[in-house]
DNA sequence: TAATTGTCAACTAGATTAGTAAAGTTTGCA
DNA sequence: TGCAAACTTTACTAATCTAGTTGACAATTA
C-alpha cells in the first residue's frame, strides 16, 4: 500500500482546518505555509475536497476555507475515500470477468475482502480532531 | 490500497503450486495456462519469487517451480512484501527530514502504523494452503 | 476599480505498470 | 553429440499515474 503525497497533503490540510476551526475562513497560502505543501498543488486538493462536501470555500478578500462539520464529525475513512478512492485493497483487474472464473482469484478476493475491512475499522475508529495538535497534546497529557 | 496485476498474479502462481505440492517441478507454461497469467510477465514475477528464496526452480526438461517450504508454512504477508514490497501504507514522501517538523504529519504516522498493523494481521493469519481449492471445499463442507 | 482569494483547464517531466521480445543458459534424453 | 524443454536475463515499449506548474478567469470586498 502507498500513500500518494495527495493523500498526505490533503489530510494534512484537513488537520490544519480542524485546528482552525471556529475562525472562519482560512486561505490556502496560510494552510500551504504551515503544513508545508506546495500552494499550487493545494489548491487543486482543497477543491477536490470542496466538491466532496467536506469543506466549504468563500471567494475575495478575508475568503478562505473551513470545514463544512465539527472536526469530531469527520471520519478519517470518509477523507482518503476522497482523496485517494476507496479505502482497502483495490484489484485492478481488467479482465474481471475472465478471472471469477479462476479459483485462486475467487480466494483472493475474500483475503482482499478482510484487509478492508480491517483498514476500514482502523479509519473509521478516528476523526480530525483526534489529530489535531490540542487534541494531541491532551491526550498525552492525561497519561 | 491497490493490489497490482503482478501482487495479483503472483499470489494466484503461488496458490497453483501449493495445489501442485509435492508432485515435483511445475512448468511456468503450465501455470500460467491454469491461473490466466501472460506467460512472459508470469516468467518474471517466478524469477523474483525465486530469488526471495520463497520457490525453487529446477531448468531443462521436466524442470520448473516448487515452493521452498509447505502451504502451510508460507504466510500470505511474505509473499505479498516480496511482490509489492511492504505491507502497510508507506509515505512516498522524498522530503522525508522537513516533514518531520510539521505536527500533523507525525500525527499521520500514528495512524498510518495502526493500518500497518491491522492489514498485517490478517496477511499473516492466512497461509497459501488456506488458499487452495482442496483446502476450501474441505471448509464449505464442514460449514 | 483594484486587490484578494478561489476555480478551472491545460500542460509537463518523470516514474510506474503491464507487458512483449529476444538472446542466452542449463539439463535430460535419444 | 545434439536437440528440445525449460528457466534466466536484459532490453524495450505503450499507456497510465503522479506531482506538480502555469495561466486565464470569476467572485468578493474595501
Amino acid at each position: 500500500m502507498r500513500i500518494s503525497s495527495r493523500g498526505e497533503y490533503g489530510l494534512r490540510a484537513l488537520i490544519d482546518l480542524a485546528e482552525q476551526y471556529g475562525r472562519g475562513p482560512v486561505a490556502c497560502a496560510d494552510i500551504a505555509a504551515r503544513q508545508q505543501i506546495p500552494e499550487n498543488y493545494l489548491t487543486q486538493i482543497l477543491i477536490a475536497l470542496r466538491n466532496a462536501g467536506l469543506i466549504q470555500s468563500t471567494r475575495g478578500p478575508q475568503g478562505g476555507h473551513q470545514l463544512s462539520r465539527t472536526p469530531q464529525n469527520i471520519r478519517l475513512v470518509e477523507c482518503l475515500s476522497v482523496l485517494e478512492g476507496p479505502v482497502g485493497p483495490v484489484i485492478t483487474d481488467r479482465d474481471d470477468h475472465a478471472s471469477m472464473n479462476v479459483p485462486s482469484s475467487r480466494a483472493l478476493r475474500e483475503v482482499w475482502e478482510e484487509v478492508r475491512v480491517a483498514t476500514e475499522k482502523v479509519l473509521d475508529s478516528r476523526n480530525l480532531a483526534d489529530l489535531t495538535e490540542v487534541r494531541r497534546s491532551q491526550n498525552s497529557k492525561g497519561k
